[in-house]
DNA sequence: TAGCGAATCGTACGTACGATCAACGCTACG
DNA sequence: CGTAGCGTTGATCGTACGTACGATTCGCTA
């Protein structure tokens, strides 16, 4: 491995780790058996590292999405919807790492505008497939109301998911709990008492 | 105003507008006025002064959340929760700067206990308000199925439209989108095509 | 008004930081 | 065999950091 790879790859797992304020240029050098100068020679300084590292994060993190949301399907839409969030649940505890450092990239890219263009450009694709997803349609266009409207709302939903394990890891619904809270939006109208409470 | 009044202040505003790696004690003193050393003196370390500006400004959040959420009514479930949305979408772009700092809150509580345990109990408080709101009841207990379906689904859209709204702050669907995006997905079933397009 | 504790002040210390640079292999190619 | 160029090394630069400390001032009480 050069040191360039051993260099990112060590900014990655710091990002993770200890933060994007912990982190340290030798801290980096260290992790990654690398030498403390050739962070300037490859990257030009430890921000820019640390900016990349966090965008190739963000980029896994769009991944596994990715993927999570094509595993998903169904006949109706509330099927594919209800198919997506179990894949989410699923998939949301293997990846706290790369879930944590890309929330750290977006606190992030409010001071850095590089950052920020990545992070937008991810959005807006994420926002297009979740949508395609639960409408069985190949992804609209990502400034079509379709992506603006349902995919916002659907990647909300999974980006609020995500910042809530997060915190407490742990402290996620189960699937038949969750679908039974979407039961409970999209009911008409039982003017009290929740359809989905169990146990 | 006292200089521990100044520097908590000062915290508040350096975590918004230099983040939690950009702000030095140095930075914290001149903007408040204050002498160096008070940081030390008033809150230990510029650490535990920092987090406690992260802990404030979050509660800051919750109660602008909150207050939004009871502005929210209606006669059925489908109507409060298209209020609540409504509400939303109106208070988020006013509440930016501390938006952003939650956030960064958040992602710093993966390395501070104490920080991390207050945004917990944060986010439970509004997922169980979040749950009254669209149910029309007193909050339930935090623990209850109710809050922890239908309370962590609805948080998750407010915290994902949050995380959407700090990298593009232009970017929100307006009501009426978000609303047809809603009703795209209570809908039964019409095998394709959208019902909200619009223009 | 003397005394006392809290608050403020200026400063100095030691440390760790990010960046830089000349010297030095090593590899590939002429 | 030479040499040109890329990557690496270790040392060093200047700086900015957070914290600690003793001196000083302020506000109150007796």
């Amino acid at each position: 491995m050069t040191q360039r790879e051993a260099l990112l790859a060590a900014a990655k797992k710091c990002l993770v780790d200890k933060g994007y304020g912990g982190t340290t240029a030798r801290g980096l050098a260290a992790e990654a058996n690398a030498n403390l100068g050739s962070i300037g020679y490859h990257f030009g300084s430890k921000d820019r590292l640390m900016n990349l590292a966090a965008i190739e994060l963000s980029s896994e993190w769009g991944n596994a999405l990715e993927q999570a949301a094509r595993a998903a399907g169904g006949a109706t839409r509330a099927e594919r919807l209800r198919s997506l969030m179990a894949e989410l649940l699923a998939m949301i505890p293997q990846s706290q790492d790369i879930q944590s450092a890309s929330l750290q990239a977006l606190t992030q890219s409010k001071f850095d505008e590089k950052l920020r263009a990545e992070i937008e450009a991810g959005h807006a694709h994420a926002r297009a497939e979740l949508a395609a997803v639960v409408l069985g349609q190949p992804p609209p266009d990502p400034d079509s109301p379709t992506a603006r409207g349902l995919g916002t709302l659907l990647y909300a939903l999974v980006m609020g998911l995500v910042a809530q394990a997060v915190v407490e890891p742990g402290a996620l619904p189960d699937s038949d709990l969750l679908a039974s809270a979407l039961d409970t939006l999209m009911e008409n109208d039982p003017p009290s008492a929740q359809a989905g409470d169990r146990s």
